[in-house]
DNA sequence: GTGAAAGCGCTAACAA
DNA sequence: TTGTTAGCGCTTTCAC
């Protein structure tokens, strides 16, 4: 009834527990006879063998596990939990195709106990608030890759969506000059400010959006103007009540297709995730120190 | 630079290695004098002890993981992809308040080895394919909660919204015999039938999506009659293309307020995820075997 | 080519 | 009340 062991393989097969660990990881340094080989195969596949990844990841020190961690607050307004879960499941896909499994955390405050506890071979944070994490931060020796947060520390590998080509093209999409912005809250402050800088707005011609009523009347007020939206999920909401061929999108999340056709869209030639996680192999199969780009940001199409 | 260890508390705090267990987990069976616990406790603060679960779970027979499992099949579309990744991330919340941690894992065919590998606690499952899932379910001893699936063995446990329910109360804003039905693909074959069966309208009145064209399509077919969409996000789409007030939405992914307000909505008493969370606490903590209501049905408000 | 054995970090009998 | 000890299932030197 009990879940059979690489010790009963051994026993079954008459060769000790090491010769079983040899074979079935296909040991590169140990060559095993043919025989040997199939018969240790074949009993473990008559008992239906499954290792025990905890047994092994403490002995081998690496748990197999990417953690994706979300504060609890980007999560709380659907555009932005929309563009985080998306990226996450596309994550979840990539780290799998790699040989990884995929812890999802959604943080309060300050519990990064658990990167620790279960050794998280890489770490994943979605919009990181700078000064609750970088106090911490060093208690880990994991890659961390931060998406859509800026934190000027080589410690950090981060990813983002290069929003001053964005900002450029939707410009471009517009070519006018009374313009406004519509974007999303960002916990990261410095990420926000830059955006703020980039658009080059004054404060009235740019809206924040922490809650849905707020997007409807700030449209409101620029019925005759044309805007810039950042995250496309903004963007669909809004072209309910705004006249889309006045709208240029910037799609961070990857769904265009959401958009009303009139509407301008800025896309990306790369998805985050797939950036996020080909950066984190690199890392993770690279001798250290890794040539430490500061950032990567994506170019838009 | 290495991370402390149960032993190197012991070791500065001049006791066993047991002890500092039994401090460190509020061991019931030990009485400890509050001398030696606090100066165990204040070692371990100063150390920035942190267990490692992997050890633990080794010996404790218990992984305190959770498994989210989706197939990729399942999140092709952003309607149906939305749907889980709300509920995957709502239960990973919930999961977390109650001491588990969330093992995200996208299926591809039938591998659910992560299931045995991990040794994971419970296993939340969406949309299960009947004949791929029943074949292997056996190999496992985990309570098995199945999230909009119906699979008739008290093995498993279901989860769904009342679609019976649901539906009928569609039918009461419509007032009208000549209506249509869109739903979302399943993978779950016996629930899909299911809802045909309830809907008791005949195939031509049935539009089953599975790319986003045919919903525009077969609305247009449809421009004068009154119908009801199962899915808000579909719901959402729909509305784009087709008068709100003769649309009743069934709303199973909780996110009622993407719609328009002039569509008639059917929303549940309680989430999916929450029903799914109590449920695996339930038999997680009750003596086996729980008494196994074969579905639990969740009522439309 | 193969296996004995040490140990990863922790828990839980069982002694003392 | 505390410590000793025997593993949990696996990997990996190092002798044979």
């Amino acid at each position: 009834m009990k879940k059979p062991t690489l010790k009963d393989i051994a026993a079954r097969a008459s060769v000790s527990s090491a010769t079983v660990s040899y074979v079935l990881n296909n040991a590169a340094k140990q060559s095993i006879p043919a025989e040997t080989r199939e018969k240790v195969l074949k009993i473990a596949e008559e008992l239906g063998y499954v290792p025990n990844l905890a047994a092994r990841s403490l002995v081998s020190r690496k748990s197999g596990l990417a953690g994706i961690l979300i504060s609890r607050e980007s999560t709380r307004s659907v555009w932005r939990r929309h563009k985080f879960l998306e990226a996450a499941n596309e994550l979840e896909q990539l780290l799998s195709d790699s040989g990884y499994h995929t812890l999802l955390f959604s943080l309060r405050d300050d519990s990064y106990q658990i990167i620790a506890e279960r050794k998280l071979d890489a770490v994943f944070l979605f919009d990181a608030a700078e000064e609750e994490f970088y106090a911490i931060a060093n208690q880990f020796d994991v890659p961390l890759v931060l998406i859509d947060s800026m934190l000027d520390d080589p410690l950090f590998h981060k990813i983002l969506p290069s929003y001053e080509e964005a900002i450029r093209q939707a410009e471009g999409f517009l070519n006018q000059e009374d313009r406004f912005l519509v974007m999303e809250q960002f916990r990261n402050k410095a990420l926000k400010e830059e955006i703020i800088r980039l658009s080059g707005l004054k404060e009235t011609d740019i809206c924040i959006i922490e809650e849905e009523e707020q997007l409807y009347s700030f449209l409101l007020k620029k019925r005759h103007r044309k805007g810039i939206i950042i995250n496309e999920y903004l963007g669909a909401m809004a072209i309910n009540h705004f006249p889309p061929e006045q709208l240029a999108v910037i799609c961070t999340a990857g769904n265009e297709n959401l958009l009303h056709p009139e509407a301008a869209a800025v896309t990306f030639a790369e998805s985050i995730a797939s950036a996020a996680c080909k950066r984190m192999l690199e890392l993770l199969n690279s001798e250290w120190p890794a040539e430490s780009k500061k950032y990567v940001w994506i170019k838009p199409t």
